[in-house]
DNA sequence: CTGTTAGCGCATTCAC
DNA sequence: GTGAATGCGCTAACAG
């Protein structure tokens, strides 16, 4: 019933051997034969089975890629660039998603080991600092790369960044140039490695240009919309200064933001200025549109899956990249 | 220095066919022996060897999915949730993109079945009446299920699709209700399920009412954005009355409506109505706020997955399933 | 309770 | 040019 290489080979009275070398366009075999054997296996719709051919090669030809989340467009895009990449190169992607727990994450990993994935590939949710999946992915000396988010502490690793720093003191440094002095920043957690980068680039551009940042005008809101909303909601509550400008760790939290100025009959940009970080597919289709800054996620993304497979295939690459990206200025900004 | 089955019976200087059996919590095996085992496995960060298994067992625990896209929040949606059901039953997605090309679907379905994934799930985009994908998936016999689209000239499958008819008859109605009477439609190719399930479904509803929809009225946009934008604009061009309202084959096509409107100067709502269908995220985040039918994808999703299992391990289901959705009225709708 | 034997499908020696 | 032998890691059937 099963189309194998034993069946082709048996039907046509030769060894199972040939049958593989054949398929394999071997120099061993006559050209005869070869032609033989394969118009068989394409007449009974032959398929070779890989995970025969993976427990002999000891190679998967599969990446396992971790991340926290698929539907968000984000996630989405850097997803689909590593699976063109990784197709064009003959490697499948093995995909995790660990929902911004870490947990998960682990189990993921462990799950990526079991099926034995060539290499690994991870947008971190990490931010502890013994990091378990790192630790375990050593032990097992699979090549391994992180993408995007990283735990700070691990130091020896391959990574593939943004150039988080830079593009937040410049894009910074272009809001102080259009005359605003009294800007907010709300970001996430400092133990992830975006978060602490950005949040640096902008407090240093505030202090080279010898201004004032209150350290409660540094709000924290777990890099969702949600949370974002709700800290923003917060302190217009509380508070009744409004700051120039509004300076977001991601698109996710400025659009939290937006929500609450909405609420509270804020209007962008007459009273109240928002930028944001990423570029999310809808930045531009929000009123007003977003100004952000958009990160080359496909330049990181091939980068990722092409060092990761040199790395597999012991080849030589370059060490951490740092990917760029490009600020853009839309009508959240006079 | 790799840690497998046999390595840890070494050790224990036992069979490995008694690891084997420890691990997997046997009966046979003495409550003391299993602790010790497991002890030395965990100690040592043992992780079984999926691919020997595998073969061993002839299953995989995967499923393959097939999507035309991953990044458009419709996809990653159910991509999400399907994850996360078959991550649930003791599953791995097996994840493949065919970025809206039947050649890709074909080679994507040959690969799955090449990593012997134990089932099939497709949101197709096939439109040839004699679908190759299908006949291999049948030849090998592997259960096999298609969710949202799926091509209309195979019968005999099991599907997963959403009350496109019924939902879009009701939404035509809705309008007709509020007063419009000259309505634009905009679709992609009638060989696609949706396009023809929804257009037949808007028909009817005018039909019932009837009302007249010229020909010229129905105008043909691929299903995407671009597209859509592109074939309105012509229209815009070519024709001086303006539709009271244009209902969209989906969401993305609706945005491509947007988007001419605005280059043209025309309101939404004041000059024209406009509905879509899919609740894509974004329809809430534009201005005005997108009329659409909300489906229930994590619904389809989580059918889908649980049924497909169901089928692999030859257990009863439902036969093939309508999930329904929710119209939402929104700001582009007076 | 434990171990022996055999086989999953394929690819890599090495001998003929 | 061809094929026999061996092993990848694991599990199932059977024997002890």
């Amino acid at each position: 019933m099963k189309v194998n290489q034993k069946y082709i080979a048996d039907l046509l009275k030769i060894s199972r051997v040939t049958v593989t070398k054949a398929l394999q366009d071997h120099p061993d075999i006559a050209i005869s034969t070869v032609k033989k054997v394969k118009a068989l296996a394409d007449e009974l719709g032959y398929i070779p089975n890989i995970v025969g051919r993976s427990l002999s090669t000891k190679k998967t030809n599969t990446i396992g890629v971790v991340v926290p989340k698929i539907n968000h467009s984000f996630f989405s895009t850097i997803i689909e660039e590593m699976y063109t990449k990784a197709q064009a190169l003959g490697y499948q992607i093995i995909l995790m998603v660990s929902f911004e727990n870490e947990k998960s994450e682990l189990a993921n990993v462990k799950s990526l080991l079991s099926m034995n994935v060539d290499g690994i590939i991870i947008d971190s949710v990490s931010t502890s600092a013994k990091d378990k999946s790192y630790e375990l992915i050593l032990k097992h000396q699979k090549p391994l790369i992180y993408i995007d988010r990283k735990p700070r502490s691990i130091k020896k690793v391959e990574s593939i960044v943004f150039d988080d720093y830079n593009l937040s003191y410049k894009l910074t440094n272009l809001l102080i140039d259009r005359g605003y002095k009294d800007i907010m920043y709300i970001t996430g957690s400092q133990e992830v490695n975006i978060c602490y980068d950005r949040l640096i680039g902008f407090k240093t551009a505030m202090s080279d240009a010898r201004l004032d940042v209150p350290t409660d005008w540094i709000l924290n809101a777990d890099l969702d919309k949600e949370n974002s909303y709700k800290v923003f909601q917060k302190y217009l509550e509380n508070n009744s200064k409004l700051p120039e400008a509004i300076v977001c760790v991601n698109d996710f939290v400025a659009l939290g933001v937006y929500e609450a100025c909405e609420k509270n009959q804020i209007k962008i940009p007459d009273d109240i200025s928002i930028v944001g970080f990423g570029h999310l597919n809808i930045s531009n289709l929000v009123q007003p549109p977003l100004s952000t800054v958009k990160l080359d996620l496909q330049k990181a993304s091939f980068v990722a899956v092409e060092k990761l497979i040199a790395m597999i295939n012991n080849q030589p690459y370059e060490k951490n990249n740092i990917i760029g990206g490009e600020i853009i200025f839309r009508e959240s900004v006079k």
